[in-house]
RNA sequence: GCUCCCUUCGUCUAGUGGCCCAGGACACCGCCCUCUCAAGGCGGGAACACGAGUUCGAGUCUCGUAGGGAGCACCA
């Protein structure tokens, strides 16, 4: 039998860092064993359910390359298909029409609390063989079973058994004719064939009773994977307040889609010693069965670091497009200055994000505005500064090729010529070029400026120089 | 309250009874390299929650304690 993968989020928000790797790891568990990743729609919660919603998480997921083998599959659209099969357990004595009002329910859970239980149905209309009735609040509930109990072995979680007597009768049809969740889930997970039911752990708690459901209809059940969550930094459940939680966020902050993806396959899931794994990687060494039981922390300098192994290791190329629309982002026009790639080569060691980059790549495409009186006044009014400028103008200017190797050269000759070391050249050249004291190798900043923008700042510096 | 789950450096983790007076990575500190800033190299401090038990031997197995989490809806 082929494996069957869903990721089945309610479209309520955007989706997040712990919807993210969820469904990473259907993805992967799916890619891995050569089967099918479903996506999933859950929104029987029409209070909740936006089409915004639907549209952010696709997104999100296209961003990332979590590309889905079926679906996008619409609860709403299956509503006849969940009243026939809870007609059918209503039919054969597996499920049964209730009449208590919500106020009696809660009165019921009440007591219970009281008496030091936990708050369960009283089974009242379990038994009772009453003639079916129109009620505002009839719902329908599952008849489960009174004893004995449930055992499963979760893939991360190992084996967990849970008596029936803890289990009461839940409504699996509410009063206004839509089905509730554990009822739905079952159902779908039953018809799209789904062999691995992998999930957060809050639903851990729900899997006896959706296992009970599973019999009752006859269906083979599914394999379980129960994920930890993912906390905050502090240790707390993460929001908005942590920062980011959209992964469309991370890629305004200037993160690479695989960077986000590596990260999160590392975050609750190891193989040996092994920090950087290629999309391909993962999809051929991620085993579920090798994920951690306990929840994990959330930390962005992982994440930052993670991200500039890949801005230093990818094809300066292949990141160009994502960097190009980091300019635009950043209000920088990328026709008025170097090519994209070029900027890229230069400062990758220096940057742990696009975003940053963008924002140190706007020298070399917009006039310098402001310059740091402190860079200006120790390395342009000094003694050899004109004398560096002017040779160097003369040498760049008469250079055959444009290019980072090339300009070294000049500059070397440059400190040969006057007897000067590196440094005393490049400091006046960098404050010229970007007027400030810090910015990449001093062959790649003039570089960037492009000849005649590299000229025109010298000319500027040495205005500047007081000379 | 009840049920279930979790617990190795600050963080992510390796570890499946002897290879562990616990390894890697991020972060931090120091040194080196160096045209600035980085990147890189080398080195350093830093953890088995606690207590019993099983065993010749426990981070690894069992029980308990403490702490944390989840769920207990006509929400998913």
């Amino acid at each position: 039998m082929t494996v069957r993968t869903r990721f089945a989020p309610s479209p309520t928000g955007f989706l997040h860092i712990g919807g993210a790797r969820t469904a990473l790891y259907c993805w992967l568990e799916a890619r891995r064993r050569g089967g099918d990743f479903i996506l999933r729609i859950e929104d029987t919660d029409r209070e909740r359910s936006t089409d915004e919603a639907v549209q952010a998480i696709i997104d999100g997921m296209a961003w990332l390359g979590l590309v889905h083998d079926e679906g996008p599959i619409y609860q709403t659209h299956r509503m006849d298909r969940y009243r026939e099969v809870a007609e059918k357990l209503l039919a054969e004595g597996k499920a049964y029409y209730a009449y208590e009002t919500k106020e009696e329910i809660e009165a019921m859970r009440e007591a219970a609390m009281a008496a030091g239980l936990k708050p369960r149905y009283n089974g009242f209309y379990r038994d009772r063989a009453e003639p079916l009735r129109d009620d505002p609040n009839r719902v329908i509930r599952f008849r489960n079973p009174s004893e004995g109990s449930v055992v499963f072995d979760d893939k991360v979680k190992g084996r967990i058994e849970w008596s029936n007597t803890e289990l009461d009768d839940f409504v699996i049809f509410r009063s206004d004719g839509f089905p509730t969740y554990n009822f739905a889930v079952v159902v779908d997970d039953i018809d799209m064939g789904i062999t691995e039911v992998i999930r957060g752990d809050d639903h851990v708690n729900n899997t006896p009773r959706q296992i009970n459901v599973y019999h009752a209809l006859g269906a083979p059940v599914p394999e379980f994977a129960h994920l930890p969550m993912i906390l905050g930094p502090d240790g707390q459940k993460l929001s908005k307040r942590h920062g980011a939680v959209s992964v469309m966020q991370y890629r305004d902050d200037g993160f690479l889609p695989h960077a986000l993806l590596n990260y999160l396959v590392r975050l609750g899931w190891s193989h040996g010693d092994q920090e950087i794994f290629s999309v391909e990687e993962m999809t051929r060494l991620f085993d579920i069965a090798d994920v951690n039981k306990a929840a994990s922390r959330f930390d962005v300098t992982k994440l930052s670091w993670l991200n500039q192994q890949y801005l230093k290791n990818d094809n300066p190329a292949d990141i160009a497009a994502e960097f190009t629309w980091h300019l635009q982002q950043a209000g920088i026009d990328p026709s008025t200055g170097p090519k994209p790639k070029d900027v890229i080569v230069a400062l990758r060691d220096r940057v742990q994000t696009l975003k940053e980059m963008a924002e140190r790549a706007r020298t070399w495409y917009a006039p310098i505005t402001e310059w740091d009186p402190k860079a200006v006044e120790k390395h342009l009014r000094n003694d050899t500064a004109v004398p560096v400028l002017n040779a160097s103008r003369e040498a760049l200017a008469a250079l055959p090729e444009w290019a980072p190797e090339a300009i070294h050269g000049v500059v070397e000759a440059v400190a040969a010529k006057l007897a000067l070391g590196m440094g005393k050249v490049a400091a006046p050249l960098r404050v010229a070029m970007t007027g400030t004291q810090v910015s990449p190798s001093i062959e790649h900043t003039v570089y960037l400026a492009g000849r005649e923008g590299a000229l025109a700042r010298i000319d500027d510096a040495i205005a500047r120089s007081g000379a």
